[in-house]
RNA sequence: GCCCCCCUCGUCUAGAGGCCUAGGACACGGCCCUCUCAAGGCCGGGACAUGGGUUCGAAUCCCAUGGGGGGCGCCA
């Protein structure tokens, strides 16, 4: 039979990293065999869900690349289906309906005590014993089908072959499996795989999401587009996170996984989610990105802190180019680029004490002045030869007549080369900037 | 409370009885490159939770203990 996979959200709200992983490997697996990638929504929750939600989580799984092959299904959309099944169970005297006095008449389903078992995907044989298992609802009081419910309904319906979904769910598979037994369908193979925790060792909350955000920890799609971090860094790592190819390889492309993914390699040990390593594969995504690209992913961020309206394009793209192999976040353009983007230097006032206003800072600049006010372009050569003349006439090393320029350019002790960084200001600003600090020393 | 899962460097992991004096990556430290910061290159420290078995031989198999996590909702 040809593989049928599906994710199975329920649209209460941003989309998740822990679902785009499971996203993700039901994804890779559809691809890998060739089979079909399902996306149903699970909407049977009337009071937490939302069209935002919905939105977003379609728009998370475009982000990532992740597309679906078929639906989205809605479950508020195959209410009589369930009833009818239901119907059916309670015809044949596996579910009764119980009235709690708080909350209503409900259908429940008569669970069988004692040892369940069953082989999952990536734990092997699992077995559990049941002795006072209460009984789980099918139907609630207001006619909606539990998730437990609808979701091995639309299993069997939707002819899903391997369910991969987290640990979380390992326990209430047996509960399921029995639903499958009562129809007599056949279930698919479950694959359990392990839940991804915070840096603490606990489940991720949306309650610890400022803490997250404070340490640069993205956990939803929102956090990690809002964070600067690129998609294919996001999947890749995420990719790594209960995954391995087993080859010491790290960096792929979504294609290479596709080609090396086998849920047999799914490991079993939950992992802590750091932001180290995204950083660094964010920081290597960054690297390997196509500069016009690149200039458009850090546009808003610098539009959103700097007014770009007279920038001129080159100008933008240079300022972009000049960091790329700095960034690990997008919204580091942002501070990086201050030298460019803002009218008035911001100086550093340890930079300015070190460079500028010891031994012989002042000196230095106004002979560099000299050197470069007879210039109208800024090439490297000329540039290097100048700072190289100057270093070598005072007998000091370049560093100590490169920086007090930096610093009376930018404010600041770190910029790009110095010809690169003279280049992009131009003349004018480089003569103004260098005379505005002579004053101020 | 009951049931279940997990346990290799700080972190992500490779490892499916001898290939392991345990490999890679991130992070960390050092060095090189160098006008700064990065990037890049090289080197280094750093792990089989503990205790019992099984076996000629165990990170790998079994059992306990410890630790971590999850499930037991008219949430999903």
């Amino acid at each position: 039979m040809s593989v049928r996979v599906r994710f199975a959200p329920s649209p209460t709200g941003d989309l998740h990293i822990g679902g785009v992983r499971t996203a993700l490997y039901n994804y890779l697996h559809a691809r890998h065999t060739g089979g079909v990638f399902v996306l149903r929504i699970e909407d049977t929750d009337q009071a937490r869900n939302s069209e935002e939600s919905l939105k977003t989580i379609k728009e998370g799984l475009a982000w990532c690349g992740l597309g679906w092959d078929d639906g989205p299904y809605y479950q508020s959309k195959r209410l009589d289906r369930y009833k009818e099944l239901a119907k059916q169970l309670e015809e044949k005297g596996r579910a009764y309906w119980k009235t709690d006095p708080e909350k209503g008449t409900a259908l429940h389903f008569k669970l069988e005590q004692g040892q369940q078992k069953f082989t999952d995907l990536v734990h092997g044989t699992v077995s559990f014993m049941y002795t006072g298992e209460p009984d789980f609802v099918l139907l609630r009081s207001s006619g909606f089908p539990t998730f437990m419910f609808a979701n091995a309904v639309d299993d069997h319906d939707m002819n899903i072959t391997q369910v991969l979904r987290g640990d979380d769910h390992l326990s209430n598979t047996p509960k399921q499996l029995q639903l499958f037994q009562a129809f007599g369908w056949t279930p698919p193979d479950y694959g359990h795989m392990p839940l991804i925790f915070d840096p603490n060792g606990a489940k991720l909350s949306k309650r610890e999401i400022e803490m997250y955000r404070s340490i640069g920890l993205p956990v939803t799609v929102s956090e990690c587009q809002r964070l600067g971090y690129l998609p294919e860094a996001i999947v890749n790592f995420l990719a790594l996170l209960g995954w391995s190819p087993g080859n010491n390889l790290e960096l792929m492309t979504l294609e290479e996984m596709v080609k090396l993914f086998t849920v047999e390699r799914i490991g079993s040990t939950p992992a802590r989610f750091l932001v180290d390593k995204l950083q660094w594969m964010n920081g290597q995504y960054i690297r390997k990105c196509p500069l016009d690209r690149l200039v458009e992913l850090c546009r808003p961020y610098l539009a959103g802190k700097y007014d770009l309206g007279k920038v001129e394009a080159e100008t933008l793209k240079e300022a972009v180019r000049q960091q790329q192999e700095r960034l690990k976040r997008l919204d580091e353009i942002v501070p990086l680029t201050k030298f460019v983007f803002l009218p008035a230097v911001e100086y550093d006032e340890k930079a300015v004490a070190k460079w500028l206003k010891a031994d012989g800072g002042k000196a230095i600049l106004e002979e560099l002045r000299a050197g470069l006010a007879p210039r109208e372009r800024f090439e490297k050569e000329p540039v290097e030869n100048l700072l190289k003349a100057v270093a070598e006439k005072r007998g000091v090393k370049l560093g100590k007549v490169a920086q007090p320029l930096r610093v009376a350019l930018t404010g600041s002790d770190q910029s790009p080369p110095m010809h690169e960084t003279l280049a992009i200001l131009g003349k004018e600003r480089v003569i103004s900037r260098i005379d505005s600090t002579l004053k101020m020393l």
